[in-house]
Order: C-alpha cells, then sequence, then structure tokens
DNA sequence: TTGCATGTTCTCTGTTTGTTCTCTATAGTA
DNA sequence: TACTATAGAGAACAAACAGAGAACATGCAA
C-alpha cells in the first residue's frame, strides 16, 4: 500500500467511526489535505484493488469498509465474578475484576465476521457466531485464520505451511477434511482472536 | 442513505421526541430547509425502503419510527463486517448492520464466569471462555444455567424440569452423563446469555 | 356532500459528486 | 543522464442528488 493510500484508508477508517457512514470524495481530500477529487478518486481505486473497500456504484458517500474495524468506543466493562468449574464452588476471584473486552474490540485493525456453517465446530465455534479477527497478512501455524483462496472464496480454517510450498487448511469438524493449496492460491486475511456469541 | 435522506430522519426524530406524534410533509420541509412537500415525501420514500420508517397508509401525521432509529445509541455498537461460509466469498453488508452488544452488556444484572473444563463442549463452551450471565433465579427448560448444588458445588449445565420434584443436569459432552437432582438441592443463579472468548 | 389540507406522483432544472483524462513535479535509481 | 514510481492538480464529462412545483388523489371535518 502506498503512502497516500494509507493516509486515504485512515481517514476513511476515523470518519466512518465518527460519522457512521462514509466520506464524499471532496471531504476525503480535505481530510488529507489535498484538494483534487480525481487524486483521491485514484487511491480509492488502488484500495479497491487491494480489498481494504468497496464501492457501491458511484453513489455520494458509496465507499464500504471491508477488512478494517471501526472501534467501539464506549463498552461497559463487565464484573468478573471467578472461575466456575464443574462440580466446584465457584472460585472467587481476589480484586474487583474486570472484563474487558476493549483491548479486543478496540484496534482499528481488527473486524468482526459472523459465522456460518460448523466447520470449525471443534473449536468451539458454532454457527451464528461472531468471530473478531486482526488483520493481518501472515499467520502461526496452526492460527485459525480467515483465508482467501484463488481470491475470491474464503472460509475459516486452522492453517499449517507444509514446506516449501504447500498450505494446509484444516477445519475443526471431523466430517471435513483438510485442503492443500499451492501457497500462491491462498491470501491470509485476518487471525482469528477472539469470539462473541449472542442468546 | 443520502444527505437528504439523513437529514430528514433527523428532523423526524427530533419531532417525534419533542411532540410525541410525527411532522406532516410540509413541517418536514421547512425544518430541513426546503419547501416541496413531494421532495419531502420522496425522501421518506427512500427511508422507508431502507426500513427506517413505517408509514400508516396515506393519513397525516401518519409515520412511525421504527425500533432502530428509536432506541438511540447507548453503547457504540461493533461493525459486522460480513459473514463467511466455508467455500464462498465473504459477504459483505450494508452499513447499517452492526454487532450490537449493548444489551448483552449492559444490565447491571449481568455478570461473567470464566469457564474451566469441558462439561460444555458440544455447545461451543470451553475451556478458558467467558460465559455472560443473567443473573436470575428461575430458567426455561433446555436454559444453560450456572446451577448451585446443596449451595456450594457450582456447574455450568442444560437444565431440564423433571415433574413433579425433580431437575436434571445436562452436561454438552458425550462423555459425561446427566445427573438429577431433587427440586430442593438446586439453586439457579443465572443464565448464560452469552460467550466471549479471547486468543 | 363539499371543500380544503395533506399526501403522491410526475416532470423539469440546476448543482454536486464521482470518473477519467492529461499535465506537472519530485524523488529514487539504474 | 534517462527512466520509473509516486504525489498531486485540475479540466471535462456523466451520473447521482437536491429541490421546485404542477397535477392529481385521498382523508377528514363541517
Amino acid at each position: 500500500m502506498k503512502d497516500s493510500e494509507r493516509k486515504t484508508l485512515q481517514f476513511i477508517e476515523q470518519f466512518v467511526a465518527e460519522h457512521g457512514f462514509s466520506p464524499k470524495l471532496q471531504e476525503i481530500a480535505k481530510g488529507i489535505g489535498i484538494t483534487s477529487r480525481g487524486t483521491v478518486s485514484r487511491y480509492i481505486d488502488g484500495l479497491i484493488e487491494q480489498g481494504h473497500l468497496k464501492k457501491d456504484g458511484k453513489k455520494s458517500r458509496g465507499l464500504n469498509l471491508l477488512q478494517t474495524a471501526l472501534q467501539g468506543k464506549l463498552i461497559a466493562p463487565l464484573p468478573l465474578l471467578g472461575f466456575i468449574a464443574a462440580g466446584k464452588p465457584i472460585e472467587a476471584i481476589e480484586q474487583e475484576e474486570v472484563l474487558d473486552l476493549s483491548s479486543l474490540l478496540q484496534g482499528s485493525d481488527h473486524y468482526v465476521l459472523r459465522v456460518r456453517g460448523y466447520s470449525m465446530q471443534d473449536e468451539g465455534i458454532l454457527d451464528g457466531d461472531y468471530v473478531i479477527c486482526q488483520s493481518q497478512k501472515t499467520a502461526e501455524n496452526g492460527d485459525i485464520v480467515v483465508a482467501l483462496i484463488d481470491e475470491h472464496e474464503a472460509t475459516l480454517k486452522h492453517l499449517y505451511w507444509q514446506p516449501p510450498d504447500q498450505i494446509k487448511l484444516v477445519p475443526a469438524n471431523e466430517a471435513m477434511q483438510p485442503q492443500v493449496y499451492h501457497i500462491d492460491r491462498i491470501t491470509i486475511q485476518g487471525v482469528v482472536k477472539g469470539l462473541f456469541r449472542a442468546g
């Protein structure tokens, strides 16, 4: 990503976080300190090509962020009461501890995806869950990653590197088989850092 | 949403908050600084199509704000970027969609426990997870509850009532057996409403 | 039932926004 | 030096948007 594009993307993220909708080209131009809408348009095209943005036709404010997240600002901390284990008393915690979600939910490089299907069910990731991902292009062996196959098929799997040039994507579901791809066909979109389930 | 529509919606929300009923087209027009009722009508149609408003026939003051518009923004919601399903492109979502944690995280009657063990693993609740519980003394059949046995053993299980006076606690793990207790021995401490996993 | 205020559906017009060019300038580099 | 990549300006054009207002339809009250 070029410096100008990075600057542009940052401004868009900030704008969306603040307003809840995307800026128009002129607002972006002003925001990054230039005057030409045409130039901004060029940066945007670059960001779209790299998969950071989506455009909704030629509509005004038609930009959509793809891989980045707006941060949740004021998430109330919850009291963490203790540990629960089957057959034992709840183990109280010394100090008044709170579950601070903000570290996970705040980084601008985090985003959320809702899971469909049961390919990772043995990892406790079920249909309908929200996975919190960190946007990054690399991963450690065994990480659960959002992987893009051939630039358009997305999937959530364990990733293993098989030297010299193969990637094995392993589902956490006995009914499903691991798949092996040449390294060139796989793009890592992010790594799962957390999970949220409601209901 | 177009700028004009946003302005229109804001005015309507403000008007309703102030008066308790919805404005007529001419009032909206005046409120957003234009004169044409026809134009306002067009904006309204757009807002209805986007699900922000509802119209009660062609009656005067027949506009109704939908829940989403009414309930305000006490806690900044998280952006939900899309769905991920194995083998498909990530399905992007309009930016209206958000992961709204507020209902879960807001109530003062919610608390968090950290899970030890795998007794609920088939429900996707794993060792180390945080379960978000609502503090209550009763539960529906099948709820996952924090139950206290004989006032000191805590456990996380599915709860079923077996009339007239027995409680069956069922783990979500094939390796473990359901347990049946007399109703007097069980105290319900809360019901699991959500789950959070970090790392 | 009549009459008026209100809501709807058009068309028309000017403005704003996004796109696509070309042009310039400044580094870094072979 | 010449070449390349990056950054930016700005003009010209098309699409989208914002608004006016006329003509018509509808609900409601006297």
